[in-house]
DNA sequence: GCACCGTCCGAACGCATGTTCGCCGCAACT
DNA sequence: AGTTGCGGCGAACATGCGTTCGGACGGTGC
């Protein structure tokens, strides 16, 4: 069932590889040629092989309908993250109010959909500066966060600290009536501060840090 | 140059959403059912016109040969980076000879291209443990390395104390005649050891860090 | 030997699909 | 009105491409 012959790993490879490159599947014939296979009812022959042990699947009667299935023929799904700004202690940061940001992001980076958890309209922050690396933030890490207006106790989210006049990322907890932001460094001090000094901007999701 | 009329914005993005369902492009009849345009020499003509604006690229002579161009169309190329297993302070980490891993690894985590700067077999940590916090490197995120052997002032690098009988991540440092091992915290101090007790494993590509 | 089966070959068939061409309606000019 | 250009229409045309069919070649079992 699992195992396949030479000609069919063959053409299986090719399939990648040709889609890979084109973005478009390979017709009956380019398989031919490309495989150095004689005719194409070979081609189609193998094909059904393919098909049969679940490699691949035909859409019939449609040109180029081959799909490699199992985990490197699905591609995983991308989506497009705006870049909003940076973040960094003592500047605001833009928040938008609205759902969309294409077109006034100055930048996207590109992450495939389980970075995200899936969920949609998560923004990314370019984090500037040393000033939250109590948070396991470095300068230049990206954060990314979900809308939010609220949290639950424990959550990490990036606060606007009003009297402050800055935004930072911590831990979030309510505690009696007041607020407490947790670093996530033991030798750093929590921030106490009144709940409507606080504005909560966007929840933490997860973050990338590039190479130096 | 830009601006295209109502038609031509239909058409690319049912030619987006088309490929995105299905893998492969749309056949010219496929746009007309789909836009519900009555004649097929009128999606030629769009196409025409998309593709003197650069919108989209066309492969003549060839069955759906349509490639939607720009950073909405041009899939980032995704690679696989085998997750070799979990790094923890004391525990060894089982460091690859060969370039092939992909059948060992247990686990594969799919990234966009960008977040391992196109650098060749990289491999995957996932981290154990809160014992290299003081790295910036927390408990469930997962770090990106390229092999590597040897390394410069300053880079990023899984070492193998083998006095210590451990693998922990920090700052590389040649000192006289000795190496020392930064971590990014302020509040803690470097480990100095001999050059011929530390083995670099690899060096610090990228890191990424999940939800909780 | 013979029959059977998996694989491959070459050619023909026929639908799917891209391309071309003449014509029309409409708006902006002269 | 006449002209020009753009966008659309429908049909015919030419080719791309999947499918089918008769047959060949090499094992394997009887």
């Amino acid at each position: 069932m699992k195992d396949l012959s030479g000609k069919q790993a063959q053409i299986l490879e090719f399939l990648r590889e040709f889609i890979e490159d084109k973005d478009y599947p390979p017709s009956i014939r380019d398989i031919q040629e490309g495989c150095g296979i004689s005719s194409t009812s070979v081609v189609d022959y193998n094909l059904r092989k393919l098909e049969e042990k679940q490699m691949i699947r035909r859409d019939r009667e449609i040109s180029r309908g081959i799909e490699v299935l199992g985990a490197r023929g699905r591609r995983p799904r991308v989506v497009e993250i705006p870049v909003l700004g940076a973040i960094a202690a003592g500047q605001p940061i833009p928040v938008p109010t609205s759902d969309r940001w294409a077109s006034d992001a100055e930048d996207t980076v590109s992450v495939t959909e389980d970075m995200v958890r899936g969920k949609s309209n998560v923004f990314a922050l370019r984090v500037k500066g040393k000033s939250m690396i109590e948070d396991l933030i470095d300068d230049g890490d990206i954060v990314f966060l979900e809308p939010a207006r609220s949290a639950v106790d424990g959550d990490k989210v990036a606060v606007w600290l009003k009297d402050r006049g800055e935004v930072t990322l911590k831990r979030f907890y309510h505690e009696g009536n007041r607020i407490r932001l947790q670093p996530a460094n033991s030798t750093m001090e929590p921030i106490y501060s009144a709940p409507d000094n606080v504005e909560i901007q966007g929840r933490f999701v997860s973050s990338f840090r590039p190479a130096d």
